[in-house]
DNA sequence: GCGTCATTTTGGTACGACTAAACATGGCAG
DNA sequence: CTGCCATGTTTAGTCGTACCAAAATGACGC
């Protein structure tokens, strides 16, 4: 009810972004359920609609509030998702500039490999069963390529899960997203499932020998491969 | 000039937004160039000022627009720091639930030590020139905490320099963003800069030595110390 | 030429109105 | 009584106008 006026900062949206982001945060508003009205909100904090407006939209931006059109935006307490996903409309112009798909799948390779290595190094029984029971699911769905596909996903994201970092399972989902244009227009091939699979199966060694080289060199070969397929498919201009 | 109704999309100014991205990645307009007056555009696209302001700002969010306030939004074509600066607000709300820096500083030692075994197969003659006088900086500024910190930086902004990915030495612009406010309020003491400068020349031995396991442990004793060095600042409770 | 001041431009905010979609209600037919 | 449909209500999306203040612009005097 109080006047927000006199917060001296330019934008009178900013400090109802404030305000607002600061209740979401305190569980003033708590997840999931819808904030107050747009009219509500404007009388609440003496300000007119269209700053209203203005700082839903700035929320929602940032992920704390989930706005469908014609819809009272939901809240959201953010999670490594959300910011990620932040950041989607601008990779997506990263993207077309040339090189850039290359600098990303780079970066994978980079974690993806350290993942590996940490994995034949710390994995626990739990961890190495599940990769064994991924890698049976690759082995069953090599003539399916597009289940192949799933399963595929499904043993990378596995390397993502065991340290046990909630930032990397994020990160996985977000180069499977990001690559995903260039992935899925690629043909799919069974032969080209068995040696994927059987990549799989070379990394699953490395880390099931406690060999982290091996791992590490046997994964590389694998994204490595990946890439030349990509590019065969694209013609390098990437 | 024409109508953008019957585009076929619940809301009007995303609509904007996309015309609006697609004429700035065609340059047409041009990178650094303020846009066009909101009043202008409003005519131009045949909606109302409203649709055009939701538009800018939503564009500005993305990076593809430098908005202050009161000024003319300026054009930015994004790179990859712009993806970095996209998601700041969410990873602050992220920085402060518990575990989240502790989460953020993992992935970094992830990438760090990924990084310190790429540079010792495969740094140049330059890298390691490089490295070199990186470290001299160091151990120039032992005694003056203020100008090691920005030492420190650059040695390992050097790290991130070495593959030559772009996507690389913006993520580190972003940990030290991100992790700054628990850094900046940590004692700076000449023993521990001496000590970090030790760590530095340990990897930097194992860089030159071609021996990656010898530089990556290194490099983890110094990320595990430095955090351990957080740890008793702020009392583990991150 | 240069600084100063008045004018115009332009973004920031407010208010009011209307539309259409989503939601809530209640009545009607089976 | 139950299920479905018509109705009214709520609410976000959009538009138009108006006003203010800061910035940009240009005129003027020095």
């Amino acid at each position: 009810m109080q006047d927000i006026n006199e917060s001296r900062s330019g934008r009178a949206a900013d400090t109802v972004v404030r305000q607002l982001s600061q209740k979401i945060q305190s569980g003033e508003y708590s997840d999931g359920t819808p904030l107050p009205p747009e009219r509500l909100l404007m009388e609440e904090f003496g300000i007119s609609r269209t700053v209203v407006r203005e700082a839903v939209q700035s929320l929602s931006k940032q992920g704390l509030l989930e706005a469908r059109p014609r819809h009272r935006p939901i809240v959201r307490k953010p999670g490594y998702d959300a910011a990620i996903s932040a950041m989607e409309s601008v990779v997506s112009h990263l993207l077309n500039n040339s090189g850039g798909v290359k600098n990303l799948f780079d970066t994978r390779i980079l974690v993806e490999s350290a993942l590996v290595r940490q994995a034949a190094q710390q994995a626990q029984r739990d961890d190495i069963a599940a990769l064994k029971s991924a890698l049976e699911a690759n082995k069953a769905a090599v003539d399916d390529s597009e289940r192949f596909y799933l399963t595929d996903r499904a043993f990378h994201a596995l390397l993502y899960e065991i340290p046990q970092n909630p930032v990397l399972p994020a990160l996985h989902r977000a180069y499977v997203t990001w690559l995903a244009p260039q992935w899925s227009r690629m043909p799919r091939l069974p032969e080209r499932n068995r040696a994927n699979y059987e990549a799989h199966v070379a990394i699953f060694d490395g880390i099931l020998m406690r060999d982290p080289d091996a791992a590490e060199t046997a994964l590389r070969c694998h994204l490595d491969q990946a890439w030349e397929q990509v590019c065969e498919t694209f013609g390098d201009g990437l």
